[in-house]
DNA sequence: CTATACAGAACCAATGCAGTCCTATTTAGG
DNA sequence: CCTAAATAGGACTGCATTGGTTCTGTATAG
């Protein structure tokens, strides 16, 4: 089905709340409580956007977490590669040679280059756009302009 | 980490290996012993690709299997499509709306145009591109002609 | 009639993921 | 100075999916 991990859905879900109000730091359980996730959950999701440092925290009372950035500057694929670790479609795209299938396999440098396109693809959308009700003429601008 | 199943890569290399002499029937066990995957494993893919018609076969001695159609005609989607099912990156994106997050949830219709890129992304690719060692300029032309 | 090869289903082990819990550490406020 | 609120960073667990096997049945060439 090659979908994404429901974890990541979740992921972006937090970040287009976050991005709707900038400035703003909530804390894990109000936005826990805010999206219907269970509060473990979302403070898991919240430590791992961190660590790649999408986010910046304030501990104590009255700390939370906001964007550590602007909404435009963090795409889709920022969030995706948080949560999920570098994309690679294929298991030979992330180094690693331990395919049985080395020799004469001409599809790798292929694969590479859809691989390429899925990136360009979620790198294309902001949360900002994501923060849209709906993006179709800046997704499909965005798009033809950045692709390869 | 986004990545397709390793049937799925299998099956790309299979089909790429049917798409190199097209008219030729394959037994399973020999397309097993050229690519080094266990041949039950082979022969499951086979199976699946036969179901979703990509594959003719025939019985008995000297029987075994061939692409349906030609090799241009058969998308990278196609093969996913047979192996992983339809595919769909956010759980919602496929129906079935037990999705605890739905009101108010618009990042949603966004999730379904970056589906929608991925989708065209691995259509613009046929076996015949796979098959040769690299499909660079072909590859971004119709990319760029298959964009909404 | 026998050996070859596909057809289909059931089955099993292991990996990975969603989710929880526990123990620091930091900070605002009384 | 002490407490409550909040993040930081783990370790741990149950379950679902996936990769892989095995078995039984059916068709076909020679």
């Amino acid at each position: 089905m090659l979908r994404i991990a429901k974890l990541t859905d979740y992921a972006t879900v937090l970040m287009v709340r976050l991005a709707r109000e900038p400035g703003r730091y909530f804390s894990a359980a109000q936005l826990a409580v805010e999206l219907g996730v269970p509060q473990p959950t979302v403070a898991k999701l919240l430590k791992r956007l961190l660590r790649a440092h999408l986010l910046a925290s304030t501990r104590g009372v009255g700390g939370g977490y906001s964007l550590a950035l602007a909404p435009h500057a963090i795409s889709v694929a920022d969030v995706v590669g948080a949560i999920e670790g570098p994309l690679a479609l294929t298991e030979c795209a992330r180094g690693k040679g331990n395919c049985s299938l080395e020799r004469g396999c001409a599809t790798r440098a292929n694969w590479q280059l859809i691989n390429h396109a899925l990136r360009v693809a979620l790198q294309a959308v902001s949360l900002a756009d994501m923060a849209r009700p709906q993006l179709q003429p800046v997704y499909v601008q965005a798009l033809q302009e950045k692709m390869p």
